[in-house]
DNA sequence: GATAATTAAATGTATGTACATATATTTGTC
DNA sequence: GACAAATATATGTACATACATTTAATTATC
C-alpha cells in the first residue's frame, strides 16, 4: 500500500519527506511483524538478538559490553535484557575469573536449542522483503547506506 | 558507511537478508537524530508527531481516538503522551460537549508557538535523506511500499 | 603501597510500547 | 424505559529505551 494511504496524509512536502516517513514508518511495521513472530517463542526482539550475539560467540562467553557494541540499538540496556533472559535459563552469567568487574555470559543449551526452532521457523518468514527482487533488495541497502553517509 | 561495517558483520545470508538488517538499523538511527534534536525542545518523539496532529486540526478539536488513527505508531498510547503534553500546557483537553465519552483535545498557543519554533529548525536539519537525490528518494519509497505489500 | 582515575556492570527514574482490563457514556433492542 | 452491546477513554502490568548515577574492581600515578 502506498503510504499516503497508509498514514491518510493527502500529500507530502517533496520526495524527501516522504521517503524519510516512509522509512520510519516501514522499519516500525517490520518491527511489529517480528515482535509478533518472537512472541511465539516467548522472546521479545532485543532478546532474540542478544541471543544470537551469544550463539555468534558460543562456545566462548561475551561481556556485556561486548552485546552492547555488537547490538542494533546501541543505547539499550543490555544488562537487564540479559536479566530476563537469565530468568527463562537461557543464558548463564557469571562473574569473570580474570576480570572480577566484569560477567561472562554464555548462551546455555536450551538457549540454543529455541534459537534453532527459530532459525527453522524464521527460512518460513521472510517478513515483506521477499516482495523485493534481488536487485530491489541491493539497491535498498545502497540508498540506506547512503542517508546514513 | 556500508551497513556490514556499522554493526561488524562480515557477511549476511543475501541480498534481503541485508536489506531487512539495513531497514531496522537505518530507521532506528533516524529516530535517535531526530530524538536528539526533539530534546532541545522538550519534547519526544511521538509526542511532537501529536502535535502535530493536533495543530492539522486546529482550531477544531481531536478526540483520542483520532490521534490513534493519524499517529505513525497505531498500538502506542495517546492517552497517555496527552497527558504529558497537557502538563506542560501544550495541549488543552476537556470533556467534549455532545459527546460526554469522548474528550475534545486542543493545541495552545504555547504549543502552536514551540511547533512554529521546531519547524524553522527542521528546515536546517533534514537528517540524512539530503544525501540522496530527488529520483533515490523517490525509488526508496516505491521500495518501501514494495515491502508492505 | 596508598590514592586517584578509569572501567564494567548494575540500578534509578522518566518515558514509551504492547496488550489486557476497567470505567463511564451512549446506542440498540426488547 | 430497562438492559445488553458498543464506544471512548483511562488504567494496570510487563517490558524496553534513554540517560544519569552508583557500586565494585582494576589500573595508573605519586
Amino acid at each position: 500500500m502506498k503510504i499516503e494511504d497508509e498514514i491518510k496524509q493527502v500529500a507530502f512536502r517533496d520526495d524527501y519527506q516522504k521517503a524519510h516517513v516512509n522509512l520510519i514508518f516501514t522499519a516500525n511495521w517490520l518491527q511489529q511483524q517480528q515482535s509478533g513472530f518472537f512472541k511465539q517463542f516467548g522472546l521479545t526482539l532485543p532478546q532474540f538478538n542478544i541471543l544470537r550475539i551469544l550463539r555468534g560467540q558460543h562456545p566462548k562467553p561475551a561481556t556485556v559490553n561486548l552485546l552492547i557494541e555488537r547490538m542494533l540499538d546501541k543505547t539499550s540496556n543490555a544488562s537487564r535484557i540479559v536479566d530476563k533472559l537469565e530468568a527463562k535459563e537461557l543464558v548463564t552469567r557469571c562473574v569473570c575469573p580474570s576480570n572480577r568487574r566484569a560477567v561472562d555470559i554464555r548462551i546455555s543449551d536450551p538457549g540454543l536449542e529455541l534459537l534453532g526452532r527459530l532459525d527453522a521457523a524464521m527460512n518460513d518468514q521472510q517478513f515483506g522483503v521477499q516482495n523485493l527482487t534481488s536487485a530491489d533488495a541491493a539497491q535498498l541497502s545502497r540508498l540506506l547506506d547512503k542517508i546514513r553517509d
